[in-house]
DNA sequence: ATCTCTGTTCACAA
DNA sequence: GTTGTGAACAGAGA
């Protein structure tokens, strides 16, 4: 489900149990969102500790505890956090509940794609967390970072850089769309075909896109303006362009179902990388297994 | 029954 | 070393 903005207004909803005392952990070590995590020494640690402290950077959620504990939380795409009434009975996906006296801080996740981290350390956060590449409105995503990184992805398609978390960190499938939208580049534009003012214009607008999500879907969940914002349109097939009216186009690209403007996007065969879109939704059926 | 999906990671090919 | 592809993970909803 959840992009920057998304995971943001999660993060903020788990931030009604910071300064609460945790007196119970439920949870099956052997579900697979704690895949190379220690869930007992989490559950030992949690249990009786306090929440403190809550991080969001791109995708990945850190909460701190007392006693050292630290807590990561990586929703994927149908991660959900929730807040429960103290008495909440686990439904069938709920993965991880933290119990506090006054409410329950829930983990829910059906395809359980997401995953919980958890570290104790006296010494701030954990390696991973330190090691994330620099947040998109951090003083460190500097033009210079964002020109080496597209050259380092010189030759993918523009769609496929912005989705590659080591640069572009929170930007998903959404945020790729629209940064390019209201660009007006094509998704499959050559990344080393961009000059040095464009790069410029790439890294100036995913933060425009990250600042006005963040001020929308990160507060209340409310959508950006539809008639400046691609996001209400690309969803479904047959939506039109808000800016001009034409239909817009739907298809794979860089392995991702992709949408555009065909007409303020338009492909210049000059800067394109050779990957071809294919259709969305045609029926493209995989063999049958041999019987 | 069939296909889609706001994500990541791996193996493999080029 | 980089890039593209497909599979895998596992379930709900159209």
């Amino acid at each position: 489900m959840p992009e920057l903005a998304e995971v943001d207004f999660f993060r903020r909803r788990w931030d009604a149990g910071l300064g609460g005392v945790i007196h119970r952990v439920d949870l099956h070590p052997q579900a697979r969102v704690f895949r190379g995590t220690d869930a007992r020494l989490l559950e030992r640690t949690l249990t009786g500790a306090t929440l403190r402290e809550s991080f969001a950077h791109g995708k990945q959620m850190l909460f701190a505890a007392s006693g050292g504990g630290w807590l990561g939380v990586h929703l994927a795409m149908t991660g959900d956090l929730r807040v429960e009434p103290e008495d909440y009975a686990a439904q069938r996906h709920d993965h991880f509940v933290l119990r506090q006296p006054s409410r329950a801080l829930v983990f829910t996740d059906p395809r359980m794609f997401g995953r919980i981290r958890f570290d104790v350390s006296a010494d701030g956060p954990p390696e991973w967390w330190r090691r994330l590449p620099p947040a998109l409105l951090s003083d460190a995503f500097t033009a210079a970072h964002v020109a080496a990184f597209l050259q380092r992805r010189a030759r993918s398609p523009l769609k496929a850089v912005l989705l590659d978390q080591a640069g572009f960190p929170g930007v998903g499938n959404w945020m790729a769309d629209e940064i390019l939208w209201q660009l007006g580049w094509h998704p499959l534009t050559r990344t080393g075909a961009l000059s040095a003012v464009q790069a410029r214009a790439l890294r100036s607008q995913a933060r425009q896109v990250a600042r006005g999500a963040l001020r929308t879907i990160g507060v209340d969940w409310t959508d950006p303006p539809a008639d400046t914002w691609l996001i209400r349109h690309r969803w479904a097939a047959g939506q039109h362009c808000p800016r001009c009216g034409t239909e817009l186009r739907r298809e794979e690209a860089a392995g991702r179902t992709t949408c555009w403007c065909p007409a303020c996007q338009p492909a210049d065969p000059a800067f394109m990388t050779t990957a071809s879109p294919r259709p969305v939704g045609t029926g493209h059926r995989r063999e049958k297994p041999l019987a």
